[in-house]
RNA sequence: GGGCUCGUAGCUCAGCCAGGCAGAGCGACGGGCUUUUAACCCGUCGGUCGCGGGUUCAAAUCCCGUCGAGCCCGCCA
């Protein structure tokens, strides 16, 4: 057996090492073969890159425990319920009356949506769309309002002493004598963090507000429990077996230490499996962090990036470690993909969304031939059909990155990828001296029609040696007469595809 | 104070769970292709695996300790 195992393990040493998600997807196996992820993401600004892991994190585990013959679900619950912490600098000095207040009630600051949560929320749920992760949404002040909570409102109204006491174990902190776990919702100021509970029965809940007003809350909708205690009892509402969360949730003494406690001894369940992540840098700037500003919408990003990059970035990473996200860099990622494509790794098997394929024409091709073609499809196929063979495909699926790349270069690139056809000569401010007005006249009369790229290439070293100059100066002409600047993309398809006729008058004009 | 992650080639990192000759990419250097946007091909250089102990026939890998970097511990991903 020992045998076997060593030589399992030379063999396996060969290939890739076990990919995380099918780690965590195995440890989940032992458990049951039915598993509910969730994952909650508060609405309460602009959802972005380091939000997003989460959700990768959980549709990765999602995918390989179905991949490896299980079954499983993702639950996205939104803490619309949660009030307005403070005022985000992204919010209009008004906003500071709705301090306190559910997210649900507060009006869009934008005023495009139905209210606050909705505003962050829909753009986001359109990007899970995009990146193909299925997730079903729960809202929390729906599942409030529904009722769904009532049970464990009242478990955890009732074993309050437990509650505080494990608190206070776990946390060393010390509650106040008329702590609960509920937070009613003040029918009179609108606010969910000011009231205080002052009894209960199987009908209400009593309470007295900061703001003088004294009434009575229902069990469905008229307030949330605290989060740490909203989290374990949300775990036994929905039958959740794995969460991942951010490292915060995991310090010592953290939210997921009592949860542990809270889920076993007050809610009767066994707590999820635990997926610790680390968050996401921006390159330069630290840590994504929504009540700092520092944030890419993740909504702008899946305008610019194809899904499987976006998901390749973050799912190729092991959750515990952190990304540095830097977007001058993301070329190199996308080349990365691109090489473990053609060996159909695990990581791009997770990354790929399903039902859209992938052609093996690099991103940075297309941005050149796209540049070249001036975006439009036919013409980027034409010329691709030079180097790839372009089936239906193919095509589909350039089509599709076309999009991505002429984005990406409009957004992300750095000026020196850029170029722009001078379509005009007068827009043209390159001097030409002689030699370069000679070498451009000759060029121009021995092109032709017929001629392959590959001969128009060549076709450059032999003019440029016949009268004499360096090919460096040559080709530095042949550009600076079509970009106005010394470089440009691979000279003969760039001529072939700009048209041979058109290059031929071009060069005859600027020779004067 | 408690917790987590990281420390391996100049840089970015894999390898550690399951001990078995120290790896990749990029860079640098040399050569080929007589500029093509961080092009391609061939080759070379490059590491006391942070440090100190321990276990073992054998340690980057396991155990104990230690130093350094970053982060988390009201809410937050």
């Amino acid at each position: 057996m020992k045998i076997f195992l060593k030589l399992l393990h030379a063999s396996s040493a060969m290939n890739d090492t076990i990919h995380w998600a099918d780690v965590v997807a195995s440890e989940l196996l032992k458990r049951g073969g039915k598993h509910r992820i969730a994952t909650g993401i508060t609405p309460s600004g602009h959802i972005h890159l380091g939000n997003l892991r989460e959700m990768l994190t959980a549709d990765a585990v999602r995918r390989a425990v179905i991949d490896d013959g299980g079954k499983a679900e993702l639950i996205y619950i939104a803490d619309t319920f949660d009030p307005l912490r403070k005022r985000y600098p992204f919010l209009p000095e008004k906003y500071e009356e709705y301090v306190g207040m559910p997210l649900s009630n507060i009006p869009d600051p934008e005023g495009c949506h139905e209210n606050y949560s909705e505003h962050f929320l829909q753009p986001f749920l359109e990007s899970l769309e995009i990146l193909g992760i299925p997730v079903r949404v729960e809202k929390a002040h729906e599942m409030y309002r529904d009722g769904r909570y009532e049970e464990q409102i009242k478990v955890a109204l009732k074993k309050r002493d437990v509650i505080a006491r494990i608190i206070h174990d776990v946390t060393g902190r010390e509650l106040e004598s008329d702590w609960t776990p509920f937070m009613p919702f003040c029918e009179n100021c609108g606010r969910i963090n000011s009231a205080k509970v002052t009894g209960f029965d199987e009908n209400w809940i009593y309470y007295a507000c900061q703001c003088g007003h004294e009434g009575k809350a229902s069990y469905s909708g008229g307030g949330k429990l605290t989060w740490r205690v909203d989290w374990a009892a949300r775990w036994k509402i929905l039958g959740i077996t794995c969460e991942p969360f951010g490292k915060d949730h995991a310090a010592a003494g953290g939210s997921y230490d009592t949860g542990v406690r809270l889920a076993r001894e007050v809610f009767k369940i066994e707590p999820p499996f635990p997926v610790v992540y680390e968050w996401i840098h921006l390159k330069g700037k630290g840590a994504m962090k929504s009540s700092k500003g520092i944030v890419v919408p993740v909504r702008e990003i899946v305008e610019i990036l194809p899904p499987e990059i976006i998901r390749y970035l973050i799912i190729r990473v092991k959750p515990e470690r952190h990304i540095e996200f830097d977007p001058s860099m993301i070329l190199d990622v996308i080349d990365d993909f691109e090489d473990e494509f053609r060996h159909k790794t695990r990581n791009v098997e997770l990354s790929l969304v399903e039902d859209v394929s992938y052609s093996e024409v690099p991103f940075r091709h297309l941005i050149v031939v796209g540049q070249i073609a001036n975006w439009e499809l036919e013409k980027v196929l034409e010329i691709l059909q030079r180097t790839y063979e372009v089936d239906d495909e193919v095509k589909k699926d350039v089509e599709r990155r076309l999009i991505y790349a002429k984005k990406w270069l409009e957004k992300l690139a750095p000026e020196a990828i850029k170029f722009e056809i001078k379509e005009e000569i007068a827009d043209i401010t390159a001097e030409f001296n002689e030699d370069e007005k000679r070498f451009l006249s000759a060029y121009a009369e021995k092109l032709s029609e017929d001629m392959s790229p590959e001969r128009i290439h060549q076709l450059v070293y032999e003019v440029a040696k016949e009268i004499g100059i360096k090919p460096a100066k040559a080709f530095q002409a042949i550009y600076k007469a079509i970009l106005d600047r010394s470089h440009g993309p691979r000279a003969g398809y760039f001529i072939k595809s700009l048209g041979v006729n058109w290059i031929k008058e071009r060069f005859r004009k600027v020779a004067g």
